[in-house]
Order: C-alpha cells, then sequence, then structure tokens
DNA sequence: GACTGCAATATTATATGATATTTTCGCTTT
DNA sequence: AAAGCGAAAATATCATATAATATTGCAGTC
C-alpha cells in the first residue's frame, strides 16, 4: 500500500479543506487561529502553512495582516467555475480520447462500473455513502481526461473540480437518475472514441448541475 | 522607516517568485531552509509559508519530509503550458472583446501603446530594460482579456503567464520585430470587436513564442 | 579488494511556544 | 457625531526543540 505517513501539515491542510468542500465551515466566516488551532490540533505556523496553501488555491482568502476568511460562495462565482470546468474538462477529453490505450480503457470501464453501482444505491434511496459516490464520480470523471497527457491540465482540473464541488455539496439536492444517464452516456461515446460527441454530452452534464445547484441556491 | 511596508511574508514571496521566473534560482535546485533563510533575511517559518505558497502554484515543489525544490523544466511542460495558455487566453479574449466597454478600449490602447514605445527601444538595441519590457508585455495581454468577466480565469491565466514567461527568460533570446507586429495585429483585431481574428493572431502569437523558445532551449 | 548491511552521527525538515507588530474596539474628549 | 487614545485581541515573526532523513564509518561477506 502507498499510504505514506502523514506529517502534521498535510493532514490538516486535507482536514481543512474537506470541510470547507463539505461545509463545515462556512462560507465568509473568519479562520482565527487561536480557535481553530484547538480545532485541528496544530500550532498557529504549522495552520498557517496550511492556510496560505489553500489561499492560493482559492479556498480561504488571505487578508494581509487581517487574516484568514472561508472563501466566500456566489452565484456568479459558480458560474464562472462551471464555464471553466466545461472548458479545460472537455479540451481534456478530447485529447484522452484520441491518445488514450488500453490502460486507459480498462481504467474508464472500472471506474464506470464503480460508479455505477454506486449511484443504483443512492437512486434506491441509500443516500448513507454520499462522500463515496463523490470520490466515484471524481474518479470517474478523471479516469475520461486522464489520457490528456498534460499534467498542467490534470492539476488545474483537480482543483476546479474541487470548487465546482464544495457548490454541490452547499445545496445538495439528488439529480441522481438523470446524472447517472448522463454519465453512461459520456463513457459509451468516450469508448467508442467518439471525441466530439463525448464533449457534447459532458458540456451538457456540466452545465445540467450548475442549472440544477443555481435553482437550489 | 523602511520604503515598502510589505510584510515580511509577501516580501519574500514576490522575491523568490521573481528569482525563480528570472533564473537566479536554477531549476531542480534544493531549497534549504538554514541557506535561504540568509539570503531572504527570514525565518523558517515564513519561508515555509512562502515555499508552501509557491509550490501550490507550481514553481516550487514540496516533497513531505524532505524539503523544497525549485520545479524542473522540460519540453513537455513547456508544450503543455503553451497550450493551456492558448486555450484559456484565447477563450478570455473572445469573452473580453465581446463585453468590453469604453474603459476596456482606453486601458488597450494605452497598454498597446506603451508596449509599442518599449519595443521600439529594444529592436534598437536598448536591452538594458528587460524587466520593464516584460511588465509591458504582461499588461498588453492583460488588458486584452481583462474585460472577460471571470476573475477564475484571470487568476489562472495569470500564474500561467508566469511559467510560460519563465521558459522565455530561461532561453532569452530576442524575437522583438516579429513579437510586436503581432502583438499591433491582435490590437488591431481586438480593437474592431473581431474576437474571432484575435483569438487566430494570439494562438499564432503564442505558438511562434513557443516554437522560438523550443528551439533556443 | 570491492560490496553489502547496519549502527552511530550529522544534517535537514517539521512543529511548537514565545515574542514583536499590527489591528480592532470601546472609551473619552472635542 | 468625529477624532484621538489606549487596552485587548489577533496576526506575523522568530528561535529553538523534536522528528525524520542522509551520511559516514566499520564490520562481515563474497
Amino acid at each position: 500500500m502507498g499510504k505514506h505517513q502523514n506529517t502534521v501539515g498535510s493532514s490538516t491542510y486535507e482536514k481543512i479543506k474537506h470541510d470547507i468542500i463539505f461545509g463545515q465551515l462556512v462560507p465568509g466566516s473568519k479562520l482565527k487561529l487561536e480557535l481553530i488551532k484547538r480545532q485541528y490540533e496544530a500550532s498557529v505556523s504549522t495552520l498557517r502553512e496550511t492556510l496560505n496553501r489553500l489561499a492560493s488555491e482559492g479556498f480561504v482568502l488571505a487578508e494581509e495582516q487581517r487574516g484568514f476568511y472561508v472563501t466566500e460562495v456566489s452565484q456568479k462565482d459558480l458560474i464562472e467555475i462551471a464555464k471553466l470546468r466545461v472548458l479545460l474538462e472537455c479540451h481534456a477529453l478530447k485529447a484522452s480520447v484520441e491518445s488514450g490505450d488500453d490502460d486507459w480503457e480498462g481504467n474508464l470501464v472500472a471506474a464506470h462500473h464503480k460508479l455505477q453501482l454506486m449511484e443504483k444505491k443512492m437512486i434506491a434511496g441509500d443516500v448513507s455513502e454520499k462522500e463515496t459516490w463523490k470520490r466515484y464520480d471524481w474518479e470517474f470523471h478523471l479516469a475520461v481526461i486522464e489520457a490528456c497527457n498534460s499534467k498542467n491540465l490534470l492539476d488545474l482540473h483537480s482543483i476546479l473540480y474541487d470548487k465546482y464541488l464544495r457548490y454541490q455539496m452547499l445545496v445538495f439536492t439528488f439529480r441522481g437518475y438523470e446524472a447517472a444517464q448522463e454519465h453512461h452516456k459520456i463513457f459509451e461515446a468516450a469508448l467508442s472514441r467518439n471525441g466530439t460527441e463525448a464533449a457534447r454530452l459532458l458540456e451538457a452534464h456540466i452545465i445540467n448541475g450548475l442549472e440544477h445547484t443555481l435553482a437550489a441556491m
């Protein structure tokens, strides 16, 4: 197993990021060092490292001499993020579909299969594994574009996905059946190497999610 | 009284980022805390904050328990960055040209004018103000896309521009006359609200720069 | 004699609590 | 009200202690 032993820094990073994405830390709230020090059991300096990292990814706002705040949310911001995700993810998809090898196909089939199983459970009413479901969603979307051959693109996409996810978690209302169908169609188009069609479907998938979230905000 | 009342943190951030982009800190070299502590006159904690920020932007590689390194360069990485810059900057340009108002136009004219003056000097042989020239280049490219109406997009673009710039500085060979002409054409197309044409010219501009840099690597 | 494995040592990164600055906020004075 | 003045709170920075990694030296083996 590739379990790397965690430093205090990296584990508080994971925790705080998770708490921002999943709404435990509410948008706009101030992250007072003395307070979160207790909550996350780390020293001020370690926390500051973490918060600086999160700030340059955009999850935290760092105001010089004035402290740290959980980044605000807004409809405008969500729209920007969704549009960027469309731009980057569709671009990556087309490149990936063109150059993906057998490994890529195998991985994609596996990711789609796992996601599908979980979606069936969710549609049947079992919402107990929300976080696992979201992880499978992520793994599927990643598997589709993973062969795009650009680490820089994948890195940018990963952050955008998390920002988008934060909005989805914020308003959490289920769009399971439609989303599952869309995933399936994207999967089929990608596997049959129809990049243009897959990109069209992916764009619709993201925009549908956007509208669903906007409506619930 | 110091000239600038910045925090130690933000000024070391600026300095180290600058030294990476302009090649004073060589790609792949290790950033030993104790050593750079003297060089940048800051404490370990402050340095670690800075290096963590730079790591999440991609200028520094942070290896758990093993320290910090200046990010390596490679032709593959440069190609990825150039392609992403094309994708994002052209997209932003089209949006900007569509929705730019009189303020945007005024700013663009000013930025283009300043850049043009500096380019004339450079072409005439005066390379003393290399950094000012690059700043004007940045201000021009920013002015073109600034009305794209997406803070998220502008933020991503800013980092990509800096990464691209690093490669240009690495091999510094002058492409002044051609680049100046390309800038001028982009400017004209943008001002006459021909987004498609301006994007085409911008793409060519970036790809020409890429090939020029690749050839010199 | 070169190579491997292992322990002792040196070096480096990580984490912390203490100190110095800066901002915030309530109180007073005009 | 508005401006000025501290005291209290929060942030920024530092020096140092702790934990991990890298290096060195040495015995035992082929």
